[in-house]
DNA sequence: TTATTACCCTATCGATTTAATAGAGTAAGC
DNA sequence: GCTTACTCTATTAAATCGATAGGGTAATAA
């Protein structure tokens, strides 16, 4: 299931999508627009600073824009960013990769077979698409 | 995240899928050769065999066994009873659809638009896939 | 019939995560 | 220098997860 701080995220980096240029835009005029917690929203984009996606700037006429051109932004950082591992089990993650402390071998696991099977497609979809993408 | 009840469910499954016959297999092997505690999949077994997947046998020489062919029962079957929506979002879930209580239209929502798509990619390799695909 | 085996069911528990809220702090602009 | 609006920390309630405990019950073999 996809977490709200994902979903939200999702939705605040296509509105700023939809601004020209690179004007600042305040969180309350996100939160509201897309019906969101002010403060919980400030949280996320908090992290979507830290991790290089959007810029800010303080003081009045502030607030949060993005960084890069939407359709250079492919969906696999922002999906990695906001929910973390694209794999549905850590030992077929490739950038949060942790072993089983069960199955003793990955190779002969079922389980591993068929997750390495939906990390794969489910990557395809993400690196097919790019923030620019989500804009209606 | 794929949880733990779906992981130990699978693997159960898997198992079964190994036995010859419709042979019972007891609960206390299956989990020791899976390293799953006895507790906690008596109640997968349960789930399983309450959605028909599974057949068990009471008293002494009894146990769980699969009731249809392994190469019979799709991944998606497995996936639901077990894991609940395979999509993401419930707005975009074929057997479990909600609508969104933020997200005014769905037509229009950019996390929709996404997640259908992620939807649609797993739907795809589950359905591809049965359980006799994941015998090794 | 009787004892045993092994499934069946309910209840509880601690730990973790999630979503949201509160409030104080700080930098930038007019 | 006052306001604006981002920044950060802490706290919270609720939900979920994984696991455990303990008794009940049906079926089988002897």
């Amino acid at each position: 299931m996809l977490s709200k701080k994902t979903k939200y995220g999702l939705k605040a980096l296509t509105f700023l999508a939809t601004q020209e240029g690179r004007v600042p835009v305040q969180i309350s005029e996100i939160a509201q627009h897309e019906n969101i917690s002010q403060k919980f929203l400030e949280s996320i984009l908090l992290t979507l600073r830290k991790s290089g996606l959007l810029g800010s700037k303080k003081g009045k006429g502030g607030g949060y824009y993005l960084i890069k051109d939407p359709k250079d932004i492919p969906m696999t950082t922002v999906m990695r960013v906001l929910e973390g591992p694209i794999a549905m089990v850590p030992c077929v993650s490739l950038n949060f990769y942790e072993k089983c402390s069960d199955c003793p071998d990955e190779a002969s696991c079922s389980v591993h077979k068929l997750m390495l099977q939906v990390r794969d497609s489910t990557l395809d979809v993400f690196r097919n698409n790019t923030l620019a993408d989500l804009v209606p």
